[in-house]
DNA sequence: ATAGGCGCCTGCTGGC
DNA sequence: TGCCAGCAGGCGCCTA
């Protein structure tokens, strides 16, 4: 839907998002095509005809969607890019403003700006050596590590509890006491539901809508978050609660161990 | 250096 | 029935 059109106009909105929008930008956009649409970690790429790159974060509540121009403009949309095709807009809706727009003047400046923030690899393709010395050097629990984009990119609250389930693995365990065999079942949790995730489109909450309209449905997935109180899909136990890393944070008292490993299956030094 | 805590922002929910 | 505190969380910033 997006590849090869041109944008032919931006209409931006008064509200600030995250990073503020420059004028000069506005400019910039027209007459330029999309070339793809790619992903890194959490942030939605554009490539555009000159070199240049469009670049989106969702935040919490963020929508980026193809839209015909007869569509009513709801509230909280704060850009919208005519297309060529002289039909649709490619609009982007953020009601609690967590989310971002930029624009970037080359691949150079995007991953500068990357590298500034030390964003972590893509979470596809790790291997246990890739996350024994992470886990071996911190006190950290494994809830905080997860969640730490400069460890592994694209890991979320929601997917952080659902790979730690999966894992079984408790969301306080301190990163330097995770075994050998624990640090293997972690790795393929990982990859396991962020592939599942992403087959099933996402996580609709609420209302989230991915760039077709379509709503997600890895929701009726969820083994933990959310389901505070219910039965382990697994094991019966009631699914508990708590807050960690300054988020809530659900998990399996039974299938999800949180004493330490035995001696013999600890990580190699 | 590292980690924990807070504020941003809006809409929904549950308790009184 | 209406009101309002509490909660949801990605991430930048501040502090200890």
């Amino acid at each position: 839907m997006l590849l090869k059109q041109v944008i032919v106009d931006a209409q931006v909105g008064d509200q600030p998002l995250r990073k503020q929008w420059q004028e000069e930008w506005t400019d910039h956009l027209s007459g330029q095509t999309m070339l793809a649409a790619t992903r890194r970690g959490k942030w939605i790429v554009i490539p555009l005809e000159d070199g240049s790159r469009l670049v989106f974060h969702m935040g919490m509540t963020g929508q980026l969607r193809v839209l015909p121009t007869t569509e009513p403009i709801e509230s909280h949309t704060h850009l919208i890019l005519r297309l060529g095709d002289g039909t649709n807009q490619l609009r982007f809706r953020d009601i609690r403003r967590f989310g971002s727009v930029t624009v970037y003047q080359s691949e150079a400046d995007l991953q500068s700006f990357f590298d500034e923030s030390e964003l972590g690899p893509e979470p596809f393709g790790l291997t246990p050596q890739y996350w024994q010395p992470r886990l071996a050097a911190t006190g950290r629990n494994l809830k905080a590590i997860l969640l730490d984009q400069r460890v592994v990119a694209g890991v979320g609250n929601i997917y952080a509890d659902e790979i730690l389930f999966e894992a079984k693995l408790h969301p306080t365990r301190p990163g330097k006491e995770t075994s050998r065999s624990q640090i293997q079942r972690l790795c393929e949790a990982v990859e396991m539901v962020l592939t599942r995730a992403i087959e099933k489109r996402g996580s609709t909450i609420r209302n989230y809508v991915g760039g077709s309209g379509l709503a997600g449905g890895f929701q009726e997935e969820f083994n933990v978050y959310g389901r505070t109180g219910n039965p382990c899909l697994r094991c019966q136990a009631k699914i508990q609660q708590m807050r960690l890393a300054g988020r809530s944070t659900h998990f399996c008292p039974r299938c999800q161990k949180r004493k330490r490993a035995s001696t013999s299956d600890q990580a190699q030094r």
